[in-house]
DNA sequence: GTCTATATCAAGATAGAC
DNA sequence: GTCTATCTTGATATAGAC
């Protein structure tokens, strides 16, 4: 799949050869179906975007759990979804190897940012005051996406397990 | 110069061409003084790990200051170093992109993040016990690098300016 | 819709003149 | 030590047969 592709290789290191061999096609029957390799990103990034809007940040908004709960089934969804998979976290990824160029799917990867710290400020407002509810979530992305670095690169999983912990532990 | 191009480019997204022309030189000249693009990154990597060890993480240790001020004073040279120039940080952008490569200065990467941590947890030490200490400095860690993700997204230092005075907060 | 073949271009790297 | 010229390879992308 091209997504696990552009996830354990990064966006500029993967080429079409690439994509269609994870596909199973030939290079030129890969153009049948995009134009362009930044197309066929933009796509792998609307598709993530779209599934975490509609299966996984969409949790925060419920009202048949407590709280707390909300926040471990997101964290817990979120960590198989996007954080714990070969090769770490597409959004991540790919924002920290495209931030300064000039790229169409950038927008993706800021909307995925802001629904992101929208749904978990969202969970923490039930416990805390407005400002400090954004910060929380400001502080849990920003650390989710560190450990996600180290974890790629100790070849481990642990650093995302402690965020996820100490997350949770915010919740009453 | 080299660093500033990888930084801004990436490490897979810089051509030899860039590199060449940000030196003034042409690119076969370039070749007079490394034998590939692999062992250029190489280079400037340690270059970056040695300033790092000889004049940040080294405040950690120093006796003349306060804790506070000594981890004021080496997150302050830290952000001017490594967090707040153009392109952001060259050693979290390069480890999520080389992260599942098989590539020989990832151990540049990792002695980084080691040294980098010994001293957020040396300072830490002395306002609180070992394992709290630890934990400390790996969760601040993590907040610079996510926060780095973000200020680069959004081309806003907000930020790490947050994460800034936040781990500073720690400190009696 | 998938393939093979190919066009075009830029990449990393080398050779040799000066 | 720096240049120009060039080699080789692999990249994106297209054309056209089946």
């Amino acid at each position: 799949m091209a997504l696990s592709t552009f996830r354990k290789s990064g966006y500029y290191n993967t080429s079409m050869s690439d994509l269609a061999e994870a596909c199973g096609l030939q290079k030129g029957s890969f153009y049948h179906y995009f134009p362009s390799k930044e197309a066929i990103m933009a796509s792998v990034l609307d598709s993530v975007c779209q599934y975490l809007k509609a299966k996984v940040f969409s949790i925060a908004q419920g009202t048949d759990l407590e709280p707390r709960a909300r926040m471990e089934k997101m964290l817990l969804k979120l960590g198989k979804a996007l954080l714990s998979q070969e090769g770490g976290c597409i959004i991540g990824n790919t924002t920290l190897e495209v931030a300064g160029q000039d790229i169409a799917f950038k927008a993706t990867l800021k909307s995925v940012f802001e629904d992101w710290l929208s749904a978990m400020t969202h969970i923490f407002k039930e416990d805390y005051p407005e400002g400090t509810a954004g910060r929380l979530a400001q502080q849990s992305v920003m650390e989710f996406e560190g450990a996600v670095m180290l974890s790629q690169l100790y070849d481990s999983d642990q650093y995302l397990k402690d965020v996820f912990v100490r997350t949770l532990s915010k919740m009453k």
